[in-house]
Order: structure tokens, then C-alpha cells, then sequence
DNA sequence: GCCAACGTTGGC
DNA sequence: GCCAACGTTGGC
């Protein structure tokens, strides 16, 4: 099983409604960046994901799980771009923020600062388990 | 709201 | 196939 990490403005999709989805789950369209889709086309059902509010919040709010392989993203008629289905699993109890990331030396690596732009990236074992503890699961 | 970083587009 | 122009993302 791999891991994941998915960012999204509150503003125009925030945790609250994915979790209001439940167990349907939830298109993850409007990716129009091939590197977030190369990585959307390698999950796998149950794959875990991080769930990060970027722009306001700026933190880890919530863990995901992938519910539908990736298919054609609905919203587009582009047949470049495709998607997954993703549903909430659970809570952060304590939400992990950017801060508390770079603040981490053992998180430096993480796509979340390497690569500020990705909105869809991949999280190493390692990050997952330093990520859940100061999240406190 | 600003602006830096970075991905994409399109002319040549 | 290069690279300048342009658009978007996202932290601050």
C-alpha cells in the first residue's frame, strides 16, 4: 500500500465536505497537472492519503483513503486528464501544520516543501508514521 | 493582495 | 527543440 498526500483550498473544497461524502466518497477532479495525474494513475483502492488545506489553514486536516481507480475526470471533456475517488477515513486529532512540517528535520524531504506546487504527491512510509504521531494517531 | 516559483503554451 | 510570455498556485 502506498501513501499519498492531496491539497485543497477550503475555499472551494475543504474537509468538512469531504466528510460529509462518507463512504461514497468523492471525485478528486480538476487536476490539470500531469505529474499530480502520473500519481493519481498509480493508486491503488485503500491507498492512504494525507488531506491538506492549502491557502487558508494550511495544515493536515484529515487521512483519505482511495475508494475508485483512476478514470476520466468528469468535469472535462479533455481526455488527457483523469482521477481518482477518494473518502474520508478519519481526523487528524491534532491538525499537523506546514510550520510544524518544516520544523521537522526528518520531513525536509517531503513533496509538501520540495515541491510546494504539487497538489497531488506521494508521502514515504517514514513521513506517514513521523506525520500520524504528531497528529496524534 | 502581493509576488516568487514553476508549469504550460506557442512562435520561431 | 528552444525559450519567452503567460497563467496559476500557494505561502506570506
Amino acid at each position: 500500500m502506498a501513501y499519498w498526500l492531496f491539497k485543497s483550498e477550503p475555499d472551494s473544497w475543504s474537509w468538512e465536505q469531504q466528510k460529509a461524502k462518507g463512504k461514497e466518497g468523492e471525485e478528486w477532479d480538476g487536476i490539470r497537472n500531469y505529474q499530480a495525474r502520473n500519481f493519481m494513475r498509480q493508486m491503488a483502492i485503500g491507498d492512504q492519503a494525507f488531506f491538506y488545506h492549502s491557502n487558508k489553514g494550511l495544515e493536515i486536516v484529515g487521512i483519505v483513503e482511495v475508494c475508485a481507480l483512476s478514470h476520466p475526470d468528469s468535469t472535462t471533456d479533455d481526455e488527457r486528464w483523469d482521477c481518482v475517488d477518494i473518502r474520508a477515513v478519519k481526523d487528524m486529532p491534532k491538525p499537523v501544520t506546514l510550520k510544524q512540517v518544516k520544523a521537522t528535520p526528518e520531513l525536509a524531504e517531503m513533496s509538501l516543501v520540495k515541491s510546494m506546487r504539487l497538489s497531488v504527491q506521494p508521502v514515504t512510509p517514514q513521513e506517514w508514521q513521523i506525520v500520524c504521531k504528531m497528529g496524534g494517531l
